[in-house]
DNA sequence: GCGATCGTGTATAACGATAAACTACTCCCG
DNA sequence: CGGGAGTAGTTTATCGTTATACACGATCGC
């Protein structure tokens, strides 16, 4: 098996406390002993067993971000600045996925499984506030999402309704008028996700011009893949030859809409303007520039850390809500 | 504090043991006993301390993938693959970030991190042979990357050099004679990554038809990303503008290419035919159609978990290295 | 010169689970 | 009716670390 203090102890010839109080920097230790410890270590390449340190400490030094699925863009790309940002607070990042259905996303943060990381960063979908709220407590954790959640728990959320509404109006203002909203909910759909919440601000940017918002070009997909919005694209202009922009709820879903246009032979943005939300890095650059709305990651990242570190150090803080400031970034797909 | 076993064998008027034989289906306890106790666990919300149990037994029913970025859309499309695989074998899958630097990569793997973990598949760029020679032994452990290593440990590779020589002898094939390769490596450049094993790819395809590979089309990347790319297709189309195609070392770099060609104004595939690597499901829809080379993910994953689980059956079981068959995927971009 | 204090270090008992050995008690068979 | 086998459950020791209390020589103050 693997090394342990006392084979350090035995070997550095002082007893296995003495080890402990050395790799922890802890004060009852003379400088010529701390020397010698720190050689054997070294030399004997001893490493801790976080796991016996986590059963006596409760503490591991990591924290989890849990995500509906490893390949979402956007999660992946959140998850690498959450990294970095959580390094610097001295925290290890790992990721794990829900697979998005309450089931599984209830499995995945079970206490049993989370009580290995000193915090979560849990991104639902499928859970519902009574699962919150049972769930909080156990763990330090920050909410990190769309849905409307009970104020008992630290939640950083995306101004999602907003960024909709700038969205849409940025098409506005260009001289768009019959703009669908791909991937958007119809009235009466449930009401949690980002669906139904962006759908929300292309309807109140409609209204705030004076118009009613076009219900028909409301186009759902099947799945949130750019194949399922290539197809709803498609289906969506045999049946509305006039629509002149596409508001994709994803840059993903964006991605399906340019593919479907440039089957159909229409041109972006002469002919159709699009716009998606996320604003990934992945996509920024798909010709002929992809018009987006920013998100703030930066700022979301700042918060959640910034939130599950006071947590952390203080289980019994107040919770509180934050939504992240959002704009619209022009690119091509909208000139 | 949580719940412990001890809670509930008061609760049920058991041990402690007879408590730990019923969550763990052991023989030795009467049906009433084990349904009072299975009562007991689910009125308290019992579960169990997986930290605590990994000390005592070494298992945690957890593996990990380390990759270097979490923003890699390759790595987290294979992440959800892996993740679905192992959960058929009872395994949970997290993800950990190496950020793709020696150091980083090897604090990310030392020992003390991962021996929480019951096996890991490790996506190398920055280790030497030494370090994984040295990492052999301490965890079970499966090697998935382009690398050559030496043959201590199991090692699932894709057919790099051949799927380029491929995407090359398929823009060939299509007429296409001034080939560039965005991300290549120049000749003298260190071998190791993917870029020079996809370069040496696209010579082969070259010299197969008995001509000269053009190294002045040999287009490095400063970084991985299709900003970088966009860069280095503009300046490559600045000194030689009779390129008639490019190959692209991954498909972000294609993304890039496909940018600066659209900036340009020259046409795809008319004028210029592009081909990427990794056939991310993220692209595919990208117009006109981004040609590419499939590297089998699923059939890479099936390998990966296959190896895994053997060797943590039985750590003494000699090591293997297993290539991916490799396809191109023609779409829109080379027709 | 004697108790108090300090500086270094060690012994012991946990943390929560489990492997292995042990204890009762019943049953069965010769 | 005594001993071997089986069943149901408990006791004890342990995984590797750390918190706490304790030990012991040297120094200090008065």
């Amino acid at each position: 098996m693997a090394l342990t203090m006392s084979d350090v102890a035995r070997a550095a010839g002082v007893s296995v406390m003495t080890v402990s109080n050395v790799l922890n920097d802890r004060p009852r230790v003379g400088a010529a002993t701390r020397e010698r410890v720190l050689a054997v270590v070294a030399e004997l390449g001893y490493e801790i067993d976080l796991t016996a340190r986590r059963l006596r400490t409760g503490r591991t030094g990591t924290v989890a971000l849990v995500v509906p699925r490893f390949d979402h863009q956007y999660y992946a790309e959140l998850a690498a600045l959450l990294a970095t940002a959580f390094a610097e607070n001295g925290h290890h990042l790992v990721v794990e996925q829900s697979n998005a259905s309450r089931e599984n996303e209830l499995a995945a943060v079970s206490p049993a499984r989370l009580r290995f990381y000193d915090g979560i960063v849990l991104s639902a979908v499928g859970l519902t506030a009574e699962d919150v709220t049972h769930l909080r407590g156990e763990v330090p954790l920050v909410l990190l999402g769309e849905q409307d959640l009970p104020e008992v728990v630290d939640h950083v959320m995306m101004a999602n309704a907003e960024g909709a509404r700038l969205a849409t109006e940025h098409l506005l203002e260009r001289g768009s008028r019959r703009i669908a909203v791909l991937g958007g909910a119809r009235v009466g759909d449930v009401a949690g996700g980002i669906g139904p919440q962006r759908t929300a601000g292309w309807r109140a940017a409609h209204r705030a011009r004076g118009l009613e918002p076009p219900e028909e070009l409301v186009a759902p997909v099947s799945d949130h893949g750019s194949g399922g919005a290539r197809g709803a694209t498609t289906e969506l202009f045999r049946r509305y030859p006039d629509v002149d922009a596409v508001f994709a709820v994803t840059d993903q879903l964006a991605v399906g809409a340019l593919a479907a246009l440039h089957d159909l032979g229409r041109r972006v943005p002469e002919e159709v303007r699009v716009i998606g939300f996320d604003n990934l890095d992945l996509l920024a650059q798909v010709p002929p520039g992809l018009s987006t709305v920013d998100p703030s990651n930066a700022w979301i990242v700042e918060q959640t850390v910034e939130l599950l570190e006071r947590r952390i150090a203080d289980p019994a803080a107040p919770a509180v809500l934050r939504e992240s400031p959002v704009r619209v970034v022009a690119r091509g797909s909208t000139d």
